[in-house]
DNA sequence: CACCTTAATGCAAGCCCTTACATTTTTCGC
DNA sequence: GCGAAAAATGTAAGGGCTTGCATTAAGGTG
């Protein structure tokens, strides 16, 4: 058992280093602006010490905490893990820290998250997506804290987001679709209700319909919560259809692929029966067997520019800059001609 | 353009709802000690500024948070992101909050990351595996901040966690493969040097091998980075050496999957020429062809388990107890005799 | 070498809450 | 309806840090 020494305050160091709290705190916050001689001697204190600033204090003395909050629908889903993960990786390179939060894909829960986050003091955040209660928008704008979207990118939005256009992505893939002779269509989503991703790219697909002469209508459309057993049961719905479509898009890989699980299982072949196509392009997409045909998502580059961005706003004070990133058509081997 | 109003503090909700700041911080943080009448008010004035308390300050004044911390090597992962998300419901519930980090398998980073994490004043920090710098144990212990380790339980060790034998789970499995005949084994794991349950799962396999006679030195045995491709190119490898194991152990399902891609890139068959094992049975294992045996670890009733015991040691004192979790063997189609 | 900049440091006022303790109000038994 | 105990509220002292301003030391100039 170590004795319980008290913790150490910036105090502590300053009598040790014998100068004041202020010095210190300056030797800690903007070296250049103290002799090299006082800084060693109080890097020396903080070392003998082990002195660590404390968070609570500094953020209220300051007004800053160096700290951006990202709240996702879910951890469980390796395409916001991996899409965080290089926007934490960004952030870090430039001395600031992610905090995380998620939501279950909960709008009441986002809204907790963001004053949790908020009152935590966060700097800045970054959501998913564009579509919230306007209340908390409000609220953000009173609290005076920037907020980046993220994971869609709308040219008509106000709010700047680093994203892509789920709508035009979905549509390219559509028109491919179409374009190989497929004619009746159906489409797994991810609930569109609060998702404006979701619902962005269904109405991708739409538009590929009526734009190839297809009515949208026709288009024959399930939705479900995220999961791989969940695309599964989707895909039995849609097979029941009569007549069965031939091609299934999903809205995301992990629906895809329970819907091709679920086609091995009741024999029937992909493509050679139904084609299926994914989206994301998770490391998962490459692994089942037949390869997933699906949208690639530049996941980690959007976090990547996301951090950026923040980081550019929050220290020098430039603009959010929406960025729009993008995505691309990868064919393997789940999509066949009709 | 919301007219910048100041940011509403504890003294202007007292001064709205006409009662002193103690008050309020009662009528917030212990509603029963205020009368319905009062706490009426002060509820109506707080909402009608939008007030939500400062983080900092607060755990400044109250020396407390209701912050955990927890640090896992990569949210890259599902494995870690399952069992975490099932960790920071259960604080949830409680009126706890999680803040993560992730290290990307770097010790460095997780010392820097323990130190910020107790700087935001972490109550209590949860970890993964035992071994760490016995430099950062002192200083937690120094700080008083309370850890709870997880995803590894050996009944030795002295510090407290919630998590189940690798070893022992492993040399289970391993005894069921050479109980089918296999003799030539071969092991895909992940760095052992910081990574304790992969030297813990190493382990088991050779005690296995050593319980039923064979030379635990005759393991083929790779190390690699945690990744798909990673895995793939381990198996390469393995299959390179004569002659050639009959079963590839991997240290986790990602491993696992990507050698049973390589083996069917390769045209060899599975488990017709080799089986292949895997570790921790994630949502991937049932879905890839053939589906993958594997040990089966539950994670999220770990997570909830940790959640449990660090909320009761927090709020009720009681002591961190150390819980066995049980893992479980899954034979799906990569295994066969041979 | 006196005088003026400029660089380094120190002083002390907050930042916004919680909580021990003091004070006032309510409740209740008789 | 009185007094004592219990409940509700108020007062004010921090808690650890940053930063504007004042002060002192160092450097430059004619």
């Amino acid at each position: 058992m170590t004795s319980q020494r008290p913790i150490p305050t910036l105090q502590d160091v300053a009598s040790r280093a014998g100068v004041s709290t202020a010095t210190v705190s300056r030797a800690i916050n903007f070296p250049d602006q103290v002799a090299e001689v006082t800084r060693d001697k109080v890097n020396v204190a903080i070392a003998e010490l082990g002195y660590s600033p404390n968070f609570g204090a500094r953020a209220m003395a300051a007004r800053r905490t160096n700290t951006i909050g990202a709240i996702i629908p879910t951890m469980e889903n390796a395409i916001f893990a991996r899409g965080l993960q290089a926007f934490q990786e960004e952030l870090r390179r430039n001395g600031f820290t992610m905090l995380v939060a998620s939501t279950a894909y909960q709008p009441d829960t986002e809204e907790e998250q963001i004053r949790s986050l908020v009152a935590r003091g966060a700097d800045a955040l970054l959501l998913i997506g564009y579509h919230r209660d306007p209340a908390i928008y409000e609220f953000l704008d009173a609290q005076d804290v920037p907020v980046l979207l993220t994971w869609a990118f709308d040219p008509q939005a106000t709010r700047p987001s680093v994203g892509f256009n789920n709508s035009a992505a979905m549509q390219a893939m559509a028109e491919k679709v179409i374009g190989m002779g497929h004619r009746r269509l159906a489409l797994i989503s991810a609930e569109t209700a609060q998702n404006d991703r979701a619902a962005a790219r269904c109405d991708g697909i739409r538009q590929a319909m009526t734009a190839a002469g297809l009515d949208s209508d026709t288009l024959c459309f399930v939705e479900t919560k995220y999961g791989i057993n969940e695309g599964a049961a989707a895909f039995d719905q849609l097979m029941a259809h009569e007549p069965r479509p031939t091609a299934v898009f999903c809205g995301n890989d992990v629906l895809a692929v329970g819907a091709l699980r679920r086609a091995r299982e009741r024999g029937i072949a992909v493509p050679g029966d139904v084609s299926i196509i994914g989206f994301d392009d998770i490391e998962l997409a490459q692994v089942v067997y037949p390869a997933l045909t699906t949208v690639h998502v530049p996941h980690r580059e959007m976090g990547r520019k996301a951090g950026e961005v923040l980081v550019n706003h929050l220290r020098d004070g430039i603009a959010l800059t929406p960025i729009e990133l993008q995505t691309r058509l990868v064919f393997r081997d789940t999509l066949g001609p009709l």
